[in-house]
DNA sequence: GTGGTCTAGACCACT
DNA sequence: GTGGTCTAGACCACG
């Protein structure tokens, strides 16, 4: 289910939301499926269920899954059009961008780079880190 | 001198790197000119000299600029050239741009942002940083 | 763990560069095994946790080691054969050869001098410092 | 007549020891000829009077020169032999090379090296310096 | 408990 | 006055 990378110096956390996020992406979850339990989900990674956790009650705070205590976590409605988080994504976007211009990064090598990896099929092997 | 947001996640140090990767972007700094000193910076910016240092320090490593005890801080022959920082930023735009992938925005949103923060003009009031 | 001299010229996180080298080349520490943490190191030489800190921080611009926030600093894959550590290792002990020359130390005393040197068995009570 | 590099991070006033001893050992200035005066030589390579001053007043103390008052700076009788030289030499190696095994570097490395640096003519455009 | 960042302030070597 | 090193102690993010 997760692919975690535990020598990435992203945080686990960060690891999880973001490949669950991928996973709504690909509509492998949708808006009102049921998610897998944080029990499953940290057993199945091998990830302590704290961790686990702590991803989801960030989802939910950032409007992309709800939960019903007792019942589990599920997909919003509006998961990828939240808000929140398309603002913190170009947020950190804009300024990896300007750092990276700052190092010489041209215009067209940010084009470049973005058009291959939006051209990659799927997650699999992916770390989907940022740096 | 520097611009300095200390409510931002990006690492004081590392916003040091980056406006001062500006200047020298910018040409204001050219290869072999003097830097102005650690502890210049450190109190026009209102932060602890070490700080600075910090930063240095990692520009130095990166061969970026190099230091003359009793001397100052010079920009490197090759400041823009160093090969080992365009590659980190290659690493961590890439990086970024999975995660916003995952997060919805689109490669269109991606290339319009990018526009936008190459057709500015100067880093007057910008933080240039990551977050 | 550490032997630190603090009397000599050479920094003391220099002292524990090399020394942690020296280690992973002993294969005390492999690829990927956990080392102390830089505050068991501190406490047990007696050092402020930063001036490990520096030394850790240095190893892994070098790509000798890496380290992870929470749980703790390993050995990289490839700790021995990074490029940029034998890089500078030749640059310092040809400047510090040639040296030797100009102050009459003959080839033939260098050669006895190295033999002598590898044929040591361990570190046990040397500081394995440059001065 | 001394061919100092501002951008070495070797001090100016070891690089004037080395050119010196450097001059000494390839017998341009044999054991009791007067040396250029401080002043010649400051004004010879546009360097400070006292940075000068510093390096003849290291040589004396190592027994390499000697001063008369108003009348300059002599070698040495026993300029190469000076035990204190010799002796700091060997240490300094002795760390180098201990230094540089931690890091990789073969026996069989060092003594290429050497036989390299020993085989060069003169010391030309060379900077003699220790990194 | 681990590494990461920051401050404050000290002392040293070099020019 | 410049950079280089070191200490002491603080607070934060992560697991």
């Amino acid at each position: 289910m997760l692919n975690i990378d535990g020598r990435s110096r992203v945080p686990i956390y960060e690891q999880i939301k973001n490949q669950l996020m991928e996973l709504i992406r690909l509509e492998v979850y949708s808006p009102h499926d049921k998610l897998p339990s944080i029990r499953a989900l940290a057993a199945d990674a091998g990830l302590n269920v704290n961790t686990v956790k702590r991803a989801m009650l960030d989802l939910e705070a950032d409007g992309v899954v709800y939960s019903l205590p007792g019942r589990g976590s599920f997909v919003s409605e509006d998961a990828l059009g939240s808000a929140s988080v398309r603002k913190k994504a170009f947020a950190e976007l804009s300024g990896a961008i300007r750092a990276a211009r700052s190092k010489g990064v041209t215009l067209e090598d940010i084009t470049a780079l973005a058009h291959g990896i939006y051209d990659e099929k799927s997650i699999e092997s992916e770390d989907n880190d940022n740096g």
